[in-house]
DNA sequence: ATGGCCATGTAAGATGTTACATGATTTA
DNA sequence: TAAATCATGTAACATCTTACATGGCCAT
C-alpha cells in the first residue's frame, strides 16, 4: 500500500464526506463544532490541509465550484476513498479502536491527592454539576436523534449518553467514598465566601 | 502569567512524578505503559524532551546521579510544580475536563453504514469479542487494586471498569437494533440480578 | 564475549493549534 | 455604507511519532 492507514481525524473526515454525499471543508468544520464530544478543534489550519492531503492521495476529489462567489471546493468520496474509509473502521480492528479511551476527568481524579481538602471537594462538586447539565444536554439531543431515520446517529448518540450517565454515576461513587457532601453540589452555587 | 496552562500530557507527567516523589523519565514512560487506557505512545521523543521542558519552567527539577552508571537525571516536583499540577486539575473545571471523550469505537460506529451488510456483523461480532478480553482484564486489575492503600487509584480504576461496562453494554444494544447474530462473548452475567 | 534488554536520549518528519489575512455576504 | 459574520485559506509555531543511536548491564 502506498498510501498510510489514515489517522482517527482523518477517517472521520472521510466518514462525513461520505454521508454528505459531497461537501465543502467549511462543512466539516460545522460538523465537528456542533458534535457532542470534545473532538477536535476543527481548526482551520487542520481541516483544509488535511483534505488537500486526502485528495493527493485520491481518496477525495474536489470539483472547484464559482458561480459567481469567490472560489469553493465541493469534495466527494472517491471509490478508493470509500475502500480507505472501510479499512479505518475495520475489521481488522485495531488496539486503538476498542482500547478504553482516555478521560482528561479520570486522569486528574488519579491525582486529586494532590488537593487540599477543601479544595477537593469543591473540584468533585463543580465536576457534579457540570456532568449533570451535560447529561441534560445529551438526553435532548437523543430524543431529537430519536426522530431522525439515520440508525448509526441514534446509535452513536445513544452510545454517548451511556458513558455520561456512567460517568456520572462514577462520579457519584467518588463523592460518596471522598465522604463528599454531594446534594449541596447541584443545588446552590457557593463559591467565594 | 508566564507559564502557560500545562496540557493534558504535561499535566499527567506533573501528576506521576509527584506520585512517585522522584522519577526519571523512563519510569514515567513506564507508568503509562501499564497504563491500562490508551492514553499516548509514551514514546521517549515525547517524554523527554518534555520533562526538559517543565524543568525550564521551574515545575521540575532534575539531579543528575550517576554513581558508576551512566548519567541519569531523578526529577522532583517543585512548589511550583505543584501549584501548575493543582492549577491544572482544578478549579476552576475546564470543559475538556467534563466534555465526553472522544471515542474512536463510537466514531467508527458512526459511519458504520458504509459496511457492506457482512462486513458490519463482522465488525460487530469481533468488537463485541474485544470488548469481553478487555472487561476480564479490567476486572482483575480491579481486584488487584482494591489491595493498594491508593484510594484514588482504586477510584481512577473502577472508573474504567464503569466505562469498559457501559461501552460492552451499548455495544450489545448495537447489536441487537442492527439484528446481529452474537456469539458467546456478549453471555451477559447477571451481575445486577 | 556476545547477544539481548535496560535506559537515555536525538533527528526528521507528520500533524495539529493559534493567529492572522482576505474576499463575499448579510445586517443595522 | 459600515459593521458583523460567513467562508476560505495561510504562516508560524508547538507538539507528538517513528526511527534511530548509544552505552551499560546481564545471562549464557
Amino acid at each position: 500500500m502506498k498510501t498510510p492507514a489514515p489517522s482517527e481525524l482523518e477517517g472521520t473526515v472521510l466518514g462525513v464526506v461520505w454521508m454528505l454525499e459531497s461537501c465543502t471543508a467549511y462543512a466539516v468544520r460545522g460538523v465537528f463544532r456542533d458534535s457532542p464530544t470534545a473532538n477536535w478543534s476543527a481548526s482551520a489550519g487542520a481541516i483544509y490541509p488535511l483534505m488537500r492531503r486526502l485528495e493527493e492521495r485520491g481518496l477525495l476529489v474536489s470539483e472547484s465550484r464559482q458561480q459567481g462567489q469567490r472560489p469553493s471546493r465541493l469534495y466527494r468520496v472517491t471509490r478508493a476513498g470509500l475502500s480507505a474509509l472501510r479499512g479505518w473502521i475495520g475489521p481488522p480492528i485495531t488496539p486503538t479502536t476498542v482500547a478504553l479511551p482516555p478521560d482528561p476527568l479520570r486522569a486528574r481524579l488519579r491525582f486529586l491527592g494532590a488537593l487540599p481538602r477543601r479544595r477537593r471537594a469543591d473540584f468533585i462538586a463543580r465536576i457534579l454539576d457540570a456532568l449533570h447539565h451535560q447529561l441534560t444536554e445529551l438526553e435532548s439531543l437523543f430524543v431529537e436523534a430519536e426522530t431522525q431515520d439515520d440508525v448509526y446517529w441514534k446509535l452513536a448518540v445513544g452510545g454517548g449518553l451511556r458513558m455520561a450517565r456512567a460517568r456520572r454515576e462514577w462520579l457519584i461513587e467518588v463523592a460518596t467514598t471522598l465522604d463528599i457532601e454531594v446534594g449541596a453540589a447541584t443545588a446552590t452555587n457557593p463559591e467565594s465566601a
